[in-house]
Formats: C-alpha cells, sequence, structure tokens
DNA sequence: TTACGTGCAAATAATTTGCAGTCCC
DNA sequence: GGGACTGCAAATTATTTGCACGTAA
C-alpha cells in the first residue's frame, strides 16, 4: 500500500447512498452490515458517511472537511451530527482519532496501529508506508498498561 | 533522571522577581540574560513567566495553567501575554509545543528531543526516562526534511 | 525618546450540548 | 410505538487579535 496525503484532491462522490436498493454483497450493505455489527443502527447519515470514509481507501479527515465532502456530495447532514458520527465511529474502533496538531483533531479510516508524517504549514498527514520499529519502551508507571503508541515525524518542505 | 509528572504539587513561587536587584550570578539575572541572548527583551511577566517555567526542572504546562500559576504567585500578567510569551519562548527555541491530546497544546520545558508518557483521562504528561530507540524511519517524500520526531506512548489506568 | 510589550475585551475556531422533532426496528 | 438519532442554535473551551497605554533600552 502506498502512501498518501489526507485532504486529497476534491474527488466527488457520484453514487448517493441513500437512493441505491438494499442488495445483498454490495458495499452499501456491507456498509450498512459494519455499522450493525459494532452496535450502531445504520441511519442515513451514518451510511452517507461511512460511505465518505471508507468508500476510497486510507483517509486522514476533520470534521470540517468530511462536512464540506458531505454538503459537495449532497448529502444532508449538520456539523453536529459529523461530530457525533465521528466520535461514534471512533468508540466503535472504526476510526482512530489523531492528536497530532494541537488546534484540530484528526480521524484516521485506519484503526490499526500505524504511524504517521506530518506537514507543517500544510496540516497534510501522511501514513508511513512502512512499520517503523519502535524498540523497547520503557516500563509504564506502576497501575499503568499501555493503551497505544503513536510516532510522528514532523516534515518540513526543503528550502 | 527521573520521570516526573507534569503539573506537580502547586509549590507557591516565594520571591517576587521584580523585586530582587539585578546581580551578575544569580539564576535572576541568568535568566535576564538567557531572554537577551535569544532576542527577547526581560520584562517584568517575561522574566516572572520564565521564574515560573525554568525554575523548578521539567515541566509540562499548558497556558491556562501558567496563568494560574501566576496569578497565585502574585505576578501581574494577563492571560494573552502568557499565550504570546509561550509562543514567543517556543519560537526562541526556549520551549517545546506538544500536540498530544488535540484540544489543548501542552509547552514542554524541556526543548530537547525527548518522548512521553501520556495518561488518558488525566491529562497528565511524563517524560519517558530513558531514550526510546525509535528505528530506521522511511525516507521521507521528496522535497521535505524531517523536523522532528515525536513518540507518545498513551497509557490507562489498570483496571 | 520610541519601538517593543502588555492588558483588556472583543473576535475566532473547534467542538459540545439541550431540546424539539424524525426515523429505524 | 418508542427509544435511538438528528438538526439547529446557543453554549463552551482554547486561542488570537486590535488598539490604547506602559516601559525597557
Amino acid at each position: 500500500m502506498t502512501a498518501r496525503v489526507a485532504p486529497g484532491p476534491t474527488t466527488g462522490v457520484p453514487i448517493d447512498p441513500a437512493a441505491s436498493p438494499v442488495r445483498r454483497g454490495c458495499p452499501l450493505s456491507d456498509l450498512r452490515e459494519k455499522l450493525r455489527r459494532v452496535g450502531l443502527r445504520p441511519t442515513r447519515q451514518r451510511v452517507s458517511l461511512g460511505w465518505l470514509l471508507f468508500g476510497k481507501g486510507d483517509r486522514h479527515v476533520t470534521a470540517e472537511l468530511l462536512y464540506d465532502e458531505a454538503v459537495r456530495a449532497k448529502v444532508p447532514v449538520s456539523l453536529a451530527t459529523v461530530y457525533n458520527t465521528l466520535h461514534q465511529f471512533t468508540e466503535a474502533g472504526l476510526l482512530r482519532q489523531l492528536a497530532v496538531d494541537g488546534s484540530k483533531s484528526y480521524f484516521d479510516t485506519n484503526p490499526t496501529e500505524h504511524h504517521h508524517f506530518f506537514v507543517e504549514g500544510e496540516d497534510a498527514l501522511i501514513d508511513m508506508p512502512a512499520d517503523v520499529a519502535v524498540g523497547e519502551l520503557p516500563p509504564p508507571p506502576a497501575g499503568m498498561e499501555i493503551a497505544g503508541v503513536e510516532v510522528t515525524v514532523r516534515l518540513r518542505r526543503r528550502r
């Protein structure tokens, strides 16, 4: 798999998921199934947002960005619902929330553990293609357990 | 060096730096000198905040926290100035800004490269005592150079 | 003196919340 | 039908900005 810049070109979403009939084996019903499996009702807006999120490979989105995409794709959804949905998907393990620039939150559609390049000034996140070996970790303080390891390599454009 | 939790006990600051005479070799004039060296005028509030920041070992502070401390220490300073000062110190290389939890920013008084534990739910940052070996990094994309590597190990309290 | 700093309050940006109305099972 | 979900607007939280006044060099 190749690394890919987060915001990417604004590829329009041609298909209105709410208009498609539910058929076994089509990506649409797979998505509905996926939501049901994690205990989320496949409502119109959750399916539509899921379609935007998971329909084109690994992505890194902010709430604002996903909202803009939804509006452009003619998916009727409010910004508050986008926030709610992102958090529900994250709690359900479908997304991973990344704290990488202090102001806004990024959500990664690849919830498996992997690491990132972050381009300063452009706010672009790029997956690290290969596994980065994080050597021996010191033992966590007493009473604590490790919940996850996050490696961010900050990049700047060479001048 | 031992690891140390960021906020720490609220140790009052007994000395009013503005009241002390400037003497060679005292930590006060060292601080003024340090500020001057990085091109910052040693104003009353910068010296006071520097005193709070650098006077007791490595720390991790948020703007709000430092502001509270300043108020408690009877240092007259506004929140806006705390923000300005933290950013000026960061640009000058005296602090390092950490993006670790998406909502607020942390500033680390140890600007050298090192890594952190982050206790979820308590928002506590702990320095990793030993160097963590971050293995082979994949080459950065063309035209980019590495500005820094940040490793955050998320901890949760064991139940 | 005089440009650099600072305080204050208002402005922004990102995100959350309360509640009335809507929709899935 | 009823509880789960959504939309909207108002509320919060973190941070920045504009501008009159203060102060270090």
